[in-house]
DNA sequence: GCGACAG
DNA sequence: ATCTTGTCGC
């Protein structure tokens, strides 16, 4: 478009130039360390979503084969509205707290081939609950520009105490001195998840987007779909 | 030194 | 993440 358009540029959320892939986990802290300035915190992220989308990544047995899918939901319905895969390799070994290096280009690769750009990443893994508070969910959320929560299910930093049994109730998730997350029940009596903030979202927000993904199971709809397709694709691509 | 450690 | 049998419960 020239600058001579009638209308203002469209507030397109800034993309991030992708920095070289690290070699070592001594490279990938230090892209961490950048990144990690760029994470909006403030949000508080679109409060009625049209569409979300959900991330997963399925390895096979021997661990050098992988396929990622993104599949977009209705945020109403909770339709399925739109997916994408990606196989390809792991792009770094499993190291805790570096783990989205491992994910990172094949999920980037499956959001390229959508043909909508969702409201809202809901990423399998943690967010600000991280080490360095640069979890999967951050470096998704600040390479697409696009808001992203981190929903993990298993804690990776922090201290927390059981949220009381009822879907809904959570509890706070403290680390350094900090809030860094929610531990919330989703369903009655099941084990917790837990939430983080990704980019350009809330805490409270976040919060209230997993539970509205999660009106029948333990994980949100969104990670259940997600999961689904890159196992089929994993299948398909042995 | 020992234990913990998203997926 | 993935490997794995049965089992408890709706």
């Amino acid at each position: 478009m020239s600058s001579g358009s009638k209308q203002p540029a469209p507030a397109a959320p800034a993309k991030q130039p992708a920095p070289a892939a690290p070699a070592t986990p001594a490279e990938a802290v230090a892209v961490q360390e950048e990144l990690r300035e760029l994470v909006d915190l403030v949000g508080p992220g679109p409060a009625a979503p049209a569409t979300v989308a959900g991330l997963d990544v399925a390895y096979a047995q021997s661990g050098d084969l992988l396929a990622a899918a993104v599949t977009v939901l209705d945020a109403r319905t909770l339709a399925v509205v739109d997916s994408a895969v990606s196989v390809g390799r792991p792009a770094f070994e499993y190291v805790p707290g570096l783990f989205a290096f491992r994910e990172l280009p094949a999920l980037l690769a499956a959001l390229d081939r959508l043909t909508t750009v969702p409201d809202l990443l809901v990423c399998d893994g943690h967010g600000l609950a991280h080490p360095r508070r640069f979890g999967l969910a951050c470096h998704l959320g600040v390479v697409t520009g696009l808001p992203a929560i981190g929903v993990g299910k298993t804690p990776l930093v922090g201290e927390w105490v059981p949220p009381s049994a009822e879907r809904g109730s959570w509890s706070p998730l403290r680390d350094g001195g900090e809030i860094v997350g929610r531990v919330l029940r989703t369903q009655d009596g099941v084990k917790p998840v837990f939430v983080s903030v990704g980019h350009r979202m809330s805490l409270d927000n976040a919060t209230a987007q997993v539970l509205a993904l999660t009106p029948r199971y333990r994980l949100p709809e969104t990670t259940r779909t997600a999961d689904r397709l890159c196992r089929d694709a994993l299948a398909d691509a042995e």
